[in-house]
RNA sequence: GUGAGAGUAGCUCAGUUGGCAGAGCACCGGAUUGUGGUUCCGGUGGUCGCGGGUUCGACCCCCGUCUUUCACCCCA
C-alpha cells in the first residue's frame, strides 16, 4: 500500500473520545432540558440549495458559506445555521405540523471563516424555536429555558442580556440616525465590550456629532434596569411606541422572576445581534470568566423569516442556539472538566488464557445485559501489560479469572482506582458493579 | 478577506556565526512468565510542514505555498 498523508482541512477537527464524550454529554443534557419544554426533535439536510440559504439577503453571509455544483449541475450551500433550514423546513411540512411549533436541532454546520480562538469551520449548534406564536409567553420560555440549561450544565457565572429591536429602532429614531447609518451605528454599539470607554465615547461622538444627542446616547447606555429605560423614554416623542415593548420585557421577565429563573438575566442596553431578521426581543448569554468567547448562547424573535418560505401565512419565531463547540471550548480553557475520560467502559476483564475466553465472553455478556460497559482485553499479553492498558484507559474495575479462581467458581476484582482486590462468586458480579458504578 | 507569530521524533520543545539531528515525556524490551500510579537498564523512532532559490555546504538566509495560533473584519 503506498503512504498517504494523513491531513484535515483547515478549521475541521477530529474529535477524540475524551472530548467527544463530552460533547455527547452535553448534547444530552441539552436535549433532555429541551424535551422538559415539550420541545420535539428534528433533523434537515446538510445540503440546500444555494438560493434558500441566502434569501434573507446574503450579503457578507455569501462569503461565509460554503458552496459548489453537485454532480447534477446544482447550485447548492452547506447550511451555516439552523435558523433558515428551519424556516424552509416550516414552509415546505406546513400542512403536517400543529402550531404553535416547538422544535429543537442538534447538528453540525459549517462556515467558510478564518478560524479563531473556539471557532472552527464545522461546529454544533443547539437550537431550539418556537413558531406561530408571538405571545412574550413564548419569550419568557425560551429565556427559562435558557437559565435551566446553564444550571443543569452547573455553570455558574452567566449572564443572559435582553434588548429589544423596537426599542433599538425608536433609539436610532430619537438620535435622528439615518436609514444608511443604522447598520454602521448598531455595530459600534455591539462592540462596546470590546473598547475601553472613552475610546467608545470619543467613537459615538465622532457618529453622532451633536453633544446633545451624544449625551442622550450615553444616557440610554446607562439604563440597566427595564424602569430606568422607561424612565429615559418617558418624555420623548416616541414613548408611546415604546412604552408598548417596555412593558412586553417587563412582562416577559417577571414571568421569569417569578419562577426563580430570573437572576442572571438583565436588560443590557446595547445588546444588538446580527441586523439580518430579529424583529422584537434579541437576548445574548456570556460568561462572565470567558468574555473572550463572546456569546455562547444567544437568539432572539423574528417574525418575519419563516413567512418568506410560506405564500399565504406568517409565521411568528422565538429561538435560542447554543454555540457548543465555542461552549466547550471556554469551559476546557477554564479546567472546567477535571478527569478527562478516554473510554466510556468501567470495567475490563483480563485475558489469563485461550481456554477460558468464551467464559470472560460470557461474564461480559451477563454484565452488558445489565447494562453495565464491559471490555474483554483481546490480545494474549502479558498481564502487566494488560493493566498498563487498564489504567490508561481509566475502567474503574478489572476482573481477574484464571485457572485458580475458575476452578471454585470465582473471579477477583480489582478496583483500579483504590489498588484493592477481593474475590467475589461470579453469580455476585451484576449485584456488586449495579451498587457500586 | 487583512495583519503578526509559529511549524524540528507520537507529544512538549532545545538546536551556537550557515558546518555530523538533540532532550524530556510517550512507546517497545528487560530487571519482574498472575497485577497498572514509583525505580533502574537497554532500544525503536525525524524527507527539520511542502516546493523553489542563494551557498562548497541550509533546520538556520531569501521567495512561494499549506497548516496552526493570536488579533482584525464578520458572526444568522
Amino acid at each position: 500500500m503506498s503512504y498517504i498523508k494523513p491531513k484535515l482541512l483547515k478549521g475541521f477537527r477530529d474529535l477524540l473520545p475524551e472530548e467527544a464524550i463530552i460533547q455527547k454529554e452535553f448534547f444530552k443534557v441539552i436535549s433532555e432540558v429541551f424535551e422538559s419544554f415539550g420541545f420535539s426533535p428534528i433533523d434537515t439536510p446538510a445540503l440546500e440549495y444555494y438560493d434558500i440559504l441566502t434569501g434573507k439577503g446574503g450579503g457578507e453571509n455569501e462569503k461565509l458559506m460554503y458552496r459548489f455544483n453537485d454532480n447534477g449541475g446544482r447550485d447548492v450551500g452547506m447550511r451555516y445555521d439552523l435558523t433558515v433550514p428551519l424556516a424552509r423546513f416550516i414552509g415546505l411540512n406546513q400542512n403536517e405540523l400543529n402550531f404553535p411549533f416547538r422544535r429543537y436541532h442538534i447538528a453540525p454546520v459549517w462556515r467558510a471563516e478564518n478560524t479563531q480562538k473556539g471557532r472552527y469551520r464545522e461546529f454544533y449548534q443547539c437550537d431550539c424555536d418556537i413558531v406561530g406564536s408571538d405571545s412574550y409567553l413564548a419569550d419568557s420560555e425560551i429565556l427559562m429555558l435558557m437559565d435551566s440549561v446553564l444550571n443543569r450544565m452547573d455553570i455558574k457565572d452567566y449572564e443572559i442580556r435582553i434588548n429589544d429591536r423596537n426599542i433599538l429602532e425608536d433609539l436610532f429614531k430619537l438620535l435622528e440616525i439615518k436609514e444608511d447609518k443604522i447598520i454602521s451605528f448598531a455595530t459600534l454599539m455591539d462592540k462596546k465590550d470590546k473598547m475601553s470607554e472613552s475610546v467608545f465615547k470619543e467613537k459615538s461622538l465622532e457618529f453622532l456629532k451633536d453633544n446633545e444627542k451624544h449625551k442622550q446616547f450615553l444616557d440610554f447606555l446607562s439604563c440597566d434596569s427595564l424602569d430606568s429605560l422607561d424612565e429615559f423614554f418617558k418624555d420623548t416623542k416616541v414613548y408611546e411606541n415604546t412604552s408598548i415593548y417596555i412593558r412586553r420585557l417587563k412582562d416577559t421577565f417577571s414571568i421569569c422572576k417569578e419562577n426563580g429563573k430570573g437572576n442572571n438575566i438583565s436588560y443590557c442596553p446595547f445588546i444588538i445581534r446580527g441586523l439580518d431578521y430579529y424583529t422584537g426581543i434579541v437576548f445574548e448569554t456570556v460568561l462572565k470568566d470567558s468574555l473572550s468567547y463572546g456569546a455562547v448562547f444567544s437568539g432572539g424573535r423574528y417574525d418575519k423569516l419563516a413567512g418568506m418560505f410560506s405564500k399565504n401565512a406568517d409565521y411568528s419565531c422565538v429561538g435560542a442556539s447554543i454555540g457548543i463547540s465555542r461552549l466547550i471550548s471556554a469551559l476546557k480553557e477554564r479546567g472546567f472538566f477535571e478527569k478527562d475520560k478516554v473510554c466510556v467502559a468501567d470495567i475490563l476483564i483480563m485475558n489469563m488464557d485461550k481456554r477460558y475466553h468464551g467464559k470472560y465472553i460470557n461474564i461480559a455478556n451477563v454484565l452488558r445485559d445489565n447494562c453495565l460497559k464491559v471490555e474483554v482485553y483481546l490480545n494474549d499479553d502479558k498481564l502487566k501489560k494488560q493493566f498498563k492498558f487498564a489504567s490508561k484507559n481509566g475502567y474503574s474495575f478489572s476482573i481477574i479469572a484464571g485457572e485458580d479462581e475458575l476452578a471454585n467458581d470465582i473471579v477477583k476484582v480489582k478496583s483500579l482506582k483504590a489498588f484493592e482486590e477481593n474475590e467475589m462468586k461470579i453469580d455476585d458480579l451484576v449485584g456488586f458493579f449495579k451498587n457500586t458504578l
